[in-house]
DNA sequence: TGCCGATTCCCCCGTTCCGGGGAGTTGACG
DNA sequence: CGTCAACTCCCCGGAACGGGGGAATCGGCA
């Protein structure tokens, strides 16, 4: 625990929302809110103000605001004031919000309907290089992960029900990454009837009558 | 809060573990554990010989083990018992364990040095639909799906840099599917030449020589 | 031992692709 | 009104590809 509060920035355009938001967190002794803005270009402008040991060390970032939204500032926060953590307060819970805000360089991802001990917890969580996520927005990350892996495993157990050979596979491989007959020929060490050979199998078991097509098809199988 | 203690069964192959962990749980009245057993086919089977109504409504289950894993256990599990709520415990922090783990149909996903209050709270939140996740874990998701969304963003704009007009993206992503010229030609209503010339201009773009190269270009832009 | 799949190599022929050239039309933008 | 980018269409020659055939070797397995 700090013997000084955290030092936090609030973004958020609706003023009502803002305030209601400083009046709860003023509670809380762990965090001081040094900063709130209407915007994103607020924020950032008010952080590059501001005096270099003044500046806010965790953000709580609204997505949805002028001039500039929370995902794009949030960008430019962690671009320019690296160790800065941002934790996003939005009513979005979509995958693509979070994603977008995750990639962005936010910390933490939390739902509006939060009490205010969470959130704090959170900046706390969040400025210790934690990432503290709402229960939703963790079955949510859940739900996109298991999705994946599950469409990983189906497309691997496509490509082993083609039952295809070793040297098969390794040509395959290498089509799926672009490289010319001759090309592969050279790299296994073969001769080029024989990778014309292999090709031949590969498209008869692919079902395909095109290189590209086989490129294709390798690619929807997770290859090269 | 349901008035009967939730029916939970634990699989764990390590001895002392599994002992520690049942005489941890027994401590609570919500959860009630109904069976246990030292590996998955054990345990798969106990649930087959268990009574419909007597069987468990969530699993804590262990990844390592002997004769059938975790992962393969929450999966037959899963298939044969809908409905039943698995949370993994485990010492396993890593990205594809726990990939593996959810795409297999686990509800939740712990860290064994959780305490008991916390994961008899996971076991109730999984089985009213949750995903409990440890903190590790979610950091875990997060670092996986903020590295996906930036390699997905940075294959954006490497894409944007190409200043492909939108004919050539579209004769692109066609190539990407592994259509011939004069299929694209058909599809589009042009000239085979014409297809060719933006062929043309898009292996000129994308610096590649051949059409499985340009398909293999594409599939990493994220195009087909 | 005999069979079978995997791997390797070879031939041929027609098609498609690749890379170079040129040229006309259209629409936007200064 | 000129310019420029985008789109369209065309020709050609050399290279690669697609599909058909055959054949030899090797290892495993019945």
């Amino acid at each position: 625990m700090p013997d000084t509060p955290l030092r936090v920035a609030v973004a958020e355009d609706h003023p009502a929302l803002r305030d209601s938001l400083l009046r709860r967190l003023a509670f809380f002794p762990a965090v001081e809110v040094v900063l709130a803005a209407p915007d994103g270009a607020a924020l950032v402008a008010a952080i590059a103000a501001a005096d270099a040991r003044a500046r806010p060390q965790a953000i709580l970032m609204d997505i949805e605001m002028p001039t500039l939204d929370g995902v794009a500032a949030t960008e430019q926060v962690v671009q320019a004031w690296p160790g800065t953590a941002v934790v996003m307060l939005t009513v979005f819970e979509d995958e693509t919000r979070i994603a977008e805000a995750l990639a962005a360089g936010a910390a933490g991802y939390l739902l509006k309907d939060e009490p205010a001990e969470t959130i704090v917890a959170a900046l706390l969580d969040a400025a210790q290089g934690g990432t503290p996520v709402s229960d939703h927005v963790a079955t949510t990350l859940v739900r996109r992960v298991r999705g994946q892996e599950q469409e990983r495993r189906g497309a691997a157990r496509r490509l082993e029900a083609l039952c295809l050979t070793p040297r098969e596979r390794e040509v395959l491989t290498l089509i799926a990454q672009g490289v010319s007959d001759d090309a592969i020929a050279d790299r296994l060490f073969l001769s080029l009837h024989t990778v014309q050979s292999h090709t031949k199998s590969l498209y008869r078991k692919l079902d395909v009558h095109t290189r590209a097509a086989a490129a294709s098809t390798a690619a929807a199988f997770g290859l090269g």
